[in-house]
DNA sequence: CCATTGGATTGACATCCATCGATGTATTGA
DNA sequence: TCAATACATCGATGGATGTCAATCCAATGG
């Protein structure tokens, strides 16, 4: 289901603002981050995560958005490894990977406060 | 130095697993990740965030970028809560909101394991 | 085998955005 | 007053992105 199923979008345990980050670490972190800066695929990975799991034919109506943007959007949250979808009969059920949000707020969270 | 200084980007405390976000909450939780949602702005962050306090002239030569292109993504920073900027003769001197970033961690965190 | 349905893909379009050269503005120092 | 400097702003440009209509594909059910 997602496009890229060997790309690590795993975020590492550095957090933003304990060293200046390199080019390398800065991309993938953007790439998660973009991700989520998207009103329409926050909504949709709000609504996917705060349930067990629920298929696509239940995004369209509340988001108030055509087929094809949903299935757009799912595809970009997948890539960055937030969500995964499974396709059992006629639908895709998908699921929140709770594992990345957390390791995302791990990496912008402070080591600690600076010391001032 | 923000230039829109009275909006509020405050984010909620509400984690984004939580609850199906609304319109309104999702727009503005979208603009601060949208603000690092940019590997330049990511490195430029991690920059200011990891030492007390920087002026932008030592901004453009680890980045590579043009004074332009730095004076944008500062904006940017600035207008989301991220950075504040203090001109002190004729130097602007960049810090960091710790309170931000703490709170977009709080946004993204799950509240708690989602019952199975 | 065919109609139906969930949903992914394609193509097109409009908009946003990162980037930089050129220029403007304010401050410093001579 | 004038040159130099730090930085903001403007205008242009190329690339990325959100959106949807049209289409294609796969699975279901008759």
């Amino acid at each position: 289901m997602a496009p890229e199923p060997g790309r690590s979008e795993r975020i590492c345990c550095a957090p933003v603002a304990d060293h200046a980050l390199s080019a390398g670490e800065a991309h993938d972190l953007a790439a998660v981050l973009a991700a989520l800066a998207d009103p329409v695929r926050l909504r949709i990975f709000s609504i996917i995560a705060s349930q067990e799991e629920i298929c696509s034919c239940n995004l369209e109506e509340p988001l108030d958005k055509s087929q094809p943007t949903i299935s757009h959007h799912t595809r970009k949250l997948a890539a960055a490894g937030l969500i995964v979808g499974e396709k059992r009969g006629r639908w895709t059920w998908w699921r929140a990977v709770p594992e990345q949000l957390v390791a995302l707020g791990t990496a912008l969270s402070l080591a600690e406060p600076v010391e001032g």
